[in-house]
DNA sequence: AAAGCGGGGGT
DNA sequence: ACCCCAGCTTT
């Protein structure tokens, strides 16, 4: 593993080293979380039948999401797609249409073709050993060892943003959590703390723990089944952890997207597989960035079909914050194209009422595409675009 | 090592 | 009005 951080922050050595008290009791603190994980773990459709395929779907799909809101989602998924096969057979149109909503869609066009790598490689059977894990698209060291430890038992530790949370409030570590350092130590810790004779409940339950008692803020500490051994409760520094530098500023960014209609449809066109919204179908649109206040920088993004010369009527205006960019979203009425520019397969008519179901959209375009539904109902009255 | 990638829920 | 996510890939 990485070296410790020790001489910067003072920060993780390893657990026998730091809380050589603490390592006697290893086994009773072990029991403690284990006993409180089989009493206190929510009721989740994954948990009902701990398949690789299932744990697989669940954590893909709770790479930064919450688990309340992917839960509905992953019913549908694994209805529609019960096994690997059926997921590999599918079109990625269909499996992003399922994803709709969901956010980060390069998990699903990843989660498509590892689908595909495994009917082939593995004849269909889906991998539960990290190490095969670990070579799939949007597959990374936390998924590998969670599906190898829930799904197959073997020992290997997980570090996700919760186990960070309850391992630098455990030992009470000042560690940046930002740093790669501190991570390679995270990483040698949650090792070492890991009960090798059930290693998938013992991830389950570190992550659960963080995500229903020891949470970011408002910890619930009386409750906490590790409190006998927490310093930073000892020491009163719980609100203080984890230690995480600042994120950058959320770029600002102007989109206009021009509405094409046809009787009650819109044209809706593919973006490139790999960017911002990639695989998903939005009208077609132009991104600038933002520079100054109020002052136009260069244009990042401007798809083929979008002609500010065939741009018209202002249908609405509102704002979409993503994490890393906030957009000022204007949506125009736009005069159709030349027939022949760009590819028929990248393009089509829709119609919002009844379309957006069954394709890949994200949350944005449902929205740009709500401005449609205002604008018929409520000829010449002010739409409130901001009401959700 | 840093940047890019969505969205919703909690406080 | 912020805060934070059950991370991975690309550069």
């Amino acid at each position: 593993m990485s070296k410790p951080a020790a001489s910067r922050r003072g920060a993780a050595v390893p657990f026998r080293k730091r809380a050589a008290p603490a390592a006697r009791q290893l086994p009773a603190m072990r029991r403690a979380l284990l006993a409180w994980f089989v009493e206190h773990q929510r009721d989740l459709p994954w948990r009902r039948d701990r398949t690789a395929y299932r744990v697989w779907i669940c954590e893909i799909m709770a790479q930064q999401t919450r688990i309340e809101t992917l839960v509905p989602y992953f019913e549908r998924f694994v209805e529609r797609f019960p096994d690997v096969r059926s997921l590999a057979g599918a079109p990625l149109d269909d499996v992003l249409a399922l994803w709709s909503g969901l956010g980060y869609y390069s998990r699903a066009r990843h989660l498509h073709a590892a689908a595909r790598q495994v009917a082939e490689q593995y004849n269909g059977v889906m991998p539960v050993r990290a190490d095969d894990l670990i070579r799939l698209p949007g597959v990374g060291r936390y998924t590998a060892h969670a599906i190898a430890s829930i799904a197959g038992g073997e020992a290997a530790a997980v570090l996700d943003g919760n186990v960070m949370r309850v391992l630098t409030r455990l030992f009470d570590l000042d560690g940046d959590i930002a740093s790669a350092a501190m991570r390679g130590s995270l990483w040698a810790l949650a090792a070492e703390l890991l009960d090798r004779r059930s290693p998938g409940a013992w991830n389950e339950a570190m992550m659960e723990l963080g995500a229903t008692v020891c949470t970011p803020r408002q910890p619930d500490c009386g409750d906490c089944p590790l409190r006998k051994w927490c310093a930073a409760l000892a020491s009163e520094t719980v609100e203080e952890r984890p230690v995480k530098s600042a994120a950058r500023a959320p770029k600002l960014v102007r989109m206009t997207a021009g509405l094409i209609r046809r009787q009650d449809q819109v044209l809706l066109i593919r973006n490139q597989p790999g960017g911002l919204f990639g695989g998903l179908w939005t009208p077609p649109f132009e991104l600038i960035e933002i520079t100054r206040r109020g002052g136009n920088g260069a244009a990042m993004l401007v798809h083929p079909l979008f002609r500010r010369e065939g741009l018209g009527e202002l249908m609405g205006k509102f704002e979409h914050v993503l994490t890393h960019r906030r957009m000022q979203v204007e949506v125009r009425a736009m005069t159709p194209p030349d027939q022949d520019s760009g590819s028929p397969d990248d393009r089509r008519w829709v119609r919002p009422s009844s379309d957006l179901n069954s394709i890949g959209v994200s949350t944005l375009t449902r929205k740009i595409l709500r401005v449609l539904d205002i604008h018929s109902h409520a000829e010449g009255e002010q739409p409130d675009l901001f009401a959700d």
